[in-house]
DNA sequence: CATTTGCTTGCAGGTTTTTGCAGGTTTTTA
DNA sequence: TAAAAACCTGCAAAAACCTGCAAGCAAATG
């Protein structure tokens, strides 16, 4: 048995029964007791259990405290997905495309927030799928294999049908002259209909794709409201934007 | 042997066990491990398995961490599969209900069919997305958490548009007196549009939920044509299905 | 057709990871 | 408080890993 899958193992028994003993697992798996114990302890590391003598417990069962050290290892994206969760409210409506950066604050987004999310986006779906208390509305259309988003007449006349509060783009270029711009037709399509159809219009990007162009055009800048990267609003790279009446984060 | 060939071999195979092994591998294909682990980090690169140390685990698997012996009745979901596959032909159109059968079966599709899928379960979506020949449709709308599919009007409204040659159905409970049921009535009022749609209706059940009843009538017997179980068609426990004009596999 | 170019593969070597065990320490429990 | 259980540290062998390299092969090029 693979090392991880032990520990996969470990986590959905801690997750089921709340707590495990070394013992046991080491007498089920037919491992020593040390390698349970160092699997324990790495996993009590990435924070996936709380570890004690003679076994383990799950941390959902004694989450009194959930420890802040993961905000401290927050990648760039995430970085973008925290500004981005700071504009939304409860009750909003929201309109977002797929993409990493979208992905990362779908994780993200606080437990207690109640809104509805709307996305093609299969991966962000899943996403929006794990949070307890934001209602998720799925467009349907044929699935695009390499953007893994539903594109097609059919998602376009869905998304028209809408009026959001917010639309979120995870974004592949940006620049002043030429606006949003990206490589693919269908999405470009897609991101057209959701930015005609929400009152303000977000877009995502780390900084490096800030400044490059894409073969297709999706929207001149002044469509857009707010721009969001990880970079802070003072940028260099980023004054065209500010000068263009694009509020920056 | 290609290497693409090689490639789309392990991918399956990561797709049906959840689990591969560098030396079960190397042995099986006959390559030395060096391409083997060269193979598997290309396609962790890609995104389409993940690698750890002695082998690689489906994306899957970890995205639900549920190792493959903690699913329930995790074999007889994978004999379930084997079975319905040999009902799919090259061009076909299927509807397909959610389930954990039904993944199952997503997972195990040949690399090689060219068919059209269409879904409104998240997680069987997310496996048909990985497939790398079939055409995938999405069925949008409100997504229920419980049961991790889109439910409501629209739903409907699109699956009625269809005339699929096939419809899978992953079922709750099935009885000779009250046909089959279930207890969610968003998903019943799916599955009887589904079944409306298609020219050949397939249930998937695991033996154990045969002659058990839930709430909700989905339909009557003789609105299948083929029942799939585990189990072989001489089972005494299907022969009230049989007699009632069922094809049993 | 000969040559070039680039990809693939196996292998040699050196490195890292994993695992069980021994021996000693700490914690629990009766 | 003493025995038992759990723990930690360091170590060693096996397995898996990585890097660079050269032979083999195939498609592309002149």
């Amino acid at each position: 048995m693979l090392k991880k899958e032990r520990q996969a193992l470990i986590i959905h028994r801690v997750n089921l029964h709340n707590k495990v003993l070394s013992s046991t697992l080491s007498h089920e798996i037919n491992v020593s007791e040390d390698t349970i114990r160092r699997d324990l302890q790495e996993l009590a590391d990435e924070g996936k259990l709380i570890k004690v003598h003679g076994g383990a417990l799950s941390r959902s069962f004694n989450n009194h405290f959930l420890p802040e050290y993961e905000i401290y290892s927050f990648s760039q994206k995430k970085a973008i997905a925290i500004k981005a969760i700071s504009l939304i409210q409860d009750g909003m409506f929201i309109l977002s495309s797929g993409g990493t950066t979208v992905i990362e604050m779908a994780k993200a987004l606080p437990p207690q927030l109640k809104a509805t999310f709307l996305s093609g986006s299969l991966p962000v779906l899943m996403e929006y799928m794990n949070h307890p208390n934001i209602d998720v509305i799925v467009i349907g259309d044929k699935l695009s294999k390499s953007s893994k988003i539903t594109t097609g007449g059919d998602a376009l006349q869905k998304i028209r049908q809408f009026r959001a509060d917010l639309c979120f783009l995870g974004i592949n270029a940006i620049d002043p002259q030429h606006g949003v711009t990206d490589n693919d037709w269908d999405v470009v399509q897609l991101k057209q209909a959701m930015i005609e159809s929400a009152k303000k219009v977000v877009c995502l990007s780390i900084i490096e794709k800030v400044n490059t162009t894409q073969p297709i055009q999706v929207c001149p800048l002044n469509k857009i409201d707010i721009l969001i990267t990880e970079s802070n609003p003072e940028d260099p790279r980023l004054r065209p934007y500010v000068n263009a009446g694009v509020r920056v984060i």
